[in-house]
DNA sequence: ACCTGAACACCGTTCAAGT
DNA sequence: ACCTGAACACCGTTCAAGT
């Protein structure tokens, strides 16, 4: 891994989460990075490459600071008040918005190799949810924890639309709130 | 209002609800209408006014679509749960989104002109909400009702973007059935 | 009134060629 | 291995000219 690629990784990154794979473009990347913007091809051979390799990257990182929250506290109830957090911090830095949600809205143009991460991403963060509200429910059904864990992620997504097209925090907030008093992220 | 322009008009808000702003343009749309890229500027000064024009016709057919049913039924109970089919014609349509959910996500990249149509179409739909639940429980306090209006609308448009990167119609059902069965939807 | 062809300035993408 | 120049395709836009 060369320093230019994690560069051009990181840069990427960010300017997906604010504008799309769309928004994507090699040469405000380039420029970001110092290089020319043909010189992001030698790194990555498309730009469906290079969003590829952007959302999976996302995912991976995200991933893992999901289990490392869980392996901190193991602690399903205080695990599920937090999990709303981590789709504000993107709105604070920025009013951007998690990368995958971004990316869901300009799904059919999406090359395949994007469309596999993203999906991935919803499946990854589903099946945590899952995981942690089974910790605390353990009789529950398994379909009926599975429709709890894509409730919670589907409000959290639409919370952060809603509150980014007025870059409102306090939007999210109460939004957030509404759903903690109906019980959304009591198990 | 020329035939011309209203074929542009609609040619636009298809391809806008499948694609955002962004992927709306002047050749792609003429060739659908039958006339040249260059023509549609005599009926549009530019993409931007384009976009408000979409945007607006949009939010009004959306919000004399809401008043129609409120005004047939005048049954709260009925109204807020019929309300997700609206979100859900979209996807069984082509898996299209929302136009103003997919313009939400693009929304730093819109023109001023198109924002404000984006958000107003928001507005409208929670006004709208609030409206049916006051009418269900006219002693609840505004806050909370409007609370519960903004609740209801990211939640569907969470469920649709959702459902959208799956092409998953069973996917968008299921999730607003959990929203349901928790009370989301019951005044 | 309505539409078109051609042109313009711009920008992302690509690839053969450079170091 | 790493980068670039330059061509290419495509974009919104303009405008003189056509019907």
């Amino acid at each position: 891994m060369s320093d230019t690629r994690e560069a051009v990784l990181a840069a990427a990154r960010s300017r997906a989460q604010a504008h799309g794979y769309t928004g994507l473009n090699f040469r405000d990347l380039a420029e970001e990075v110092g290089i020319k913007g043909a010189s992001i091809h030698y790194h990555f051979p498309s730009k469906a490459a290079l969003g590829a390799a952007v959302a999976k990257r996302y995912r991976e990182d995200s991933a893992a600071g999901l289990e490392k929250m869980w392996s901190k506290s193991q602690d399903p109830a205080a695990v599920l008040k937090r999990y709303p957090g981590i789709f504000r911090k993107a709105l604070e830095d920025g009013n951007r918005m998690c990368m995958c949600g971004q990316m869901a809205a300009e799904y059919d143009d999406l090359p395949d190799e994007v469309k596999v991460e993203v999906k991935g991403f919803a499946d990854d963060h589903m099946a945590f949810l899952a995981k942690v509200l089974t910790a605390a429910k353990p009789d529950t059904s398994a379909a009926a924890t599975r429709q709890r864990a894509r409730a919670i992620y589907a409000a959290v997504t639409g919370a952060q639309l809603l509150a980014r097209s007025r870059a409102d925090l306090k939007a999210y907030d109460e939004t957030i709130e509404a759903y903690r008093v109906m019980g959304l992220f009591t198990p």
